[in-house]
DNA sequence: ACCTAATCGGACAAATTTGTCCGATTAGAC
DNA sequence: GTCTAATCGGACAAATTTGTCCGATTAGGT
């Protein structure tokens, strides 16, 4: 469904999201070590996530990463976008290009109702929300 | 969301569906043909499909592929679990192994909802209803 | 000034997916 | 029997995704 790197990019995301209530800054090394991902792989994804706006990093010897906007205001469809782009909102369930209303594939109309019920829970789902289910205990970004 | 195999396998099976109902037997050629397939990545597939027995396949001078239940009895949950396996129906949308209902990944429950739909659409929809599509000049496995 | 701990970026490596090639086998038509 | 057109299967190649390494730069602490 996701991509590997996007996957990352959203534990990565909700984890900052967390630990920066209090509006603490975040050390790559920390994040890596929080959702159990390869360091260098996410250094590249969370780059990609701040030329998106979604992040601000500081360099230095006490630099690390902050949400670029509140948490509430960051939908997971930004974090999606920003790594495996819009193609999982308004691609073609079997990959045509031109795949349309005028010119559908087979499964146009029934895959649509579901890419479009999946684009809708990733735009009303904000990192605030998800990063409260953390802090209560409720989910986890381990296992 | 599926993979290349996948999508190929699917145009495959709607495209046989639709060339059989009469009973007639088809090409490797005349499929790739018809969906725009590269012929030996989708040979690959048709044996995948085949060892599924969602295929029947003859050799020789006037072989090739048939269907091997009615086009009615074919759903596409079949197809894209012989191919992409049941990840798609029950795997975690954050990829962790085993996340569950008593230990769920932050976006769990909302993904779920959005999984579980899908799989109902792949598990109601018959190949014989994609092929009328396509008999009646709706829909198109080309473009 | 120097040390240290952090991000940044480019080049490289490994793994997976996608796609190709070719020889072996099969069976119908003449 | 021979020719031909088809599937079958294994080895290989290309492309993409995933992951690693390392040197450059940055800035705070002492």
């Amino acid at each position: 469904m996701f991509s590997k790197a996007c996957e990352y990019g959203i534990k990565a995301m909700i984890f900052i999201a967390h630990e920066s209530e209090g509006g603490n800054r975040v050390s790559l090394r920390d994040i890596a070590g929080a959702i159990d991902s390869p360091e260098a792989f996410t250094a590249k994804i969370l780059q990609q996530l701040r030329k998106h706006r979604l992040l601000v990093s500081v360099k230095g010897n006490t630099g690390g990463f902050e949400l670029g906007q509140r948490s509430s205001e960051i939908m997971l469809a930004r974090i999606v976008e920003a790594i495996d782009g819009t193609k999982i909102f308004t691609g073609c369930g079997l990959g045509f290009a031109a795949c349309s209303e005028d010119r559908p594939c087979p499964i146009h109309h029934k895959f649509k109702k579901v890419r479009d019920e999946l684009q809708g829970m990733l735009e009303t789902t904000s990192l605030h929300e998800l990063s409260q289910g953390l802090e209560v205990g409720l989910t986890f970004l381990k296992q």
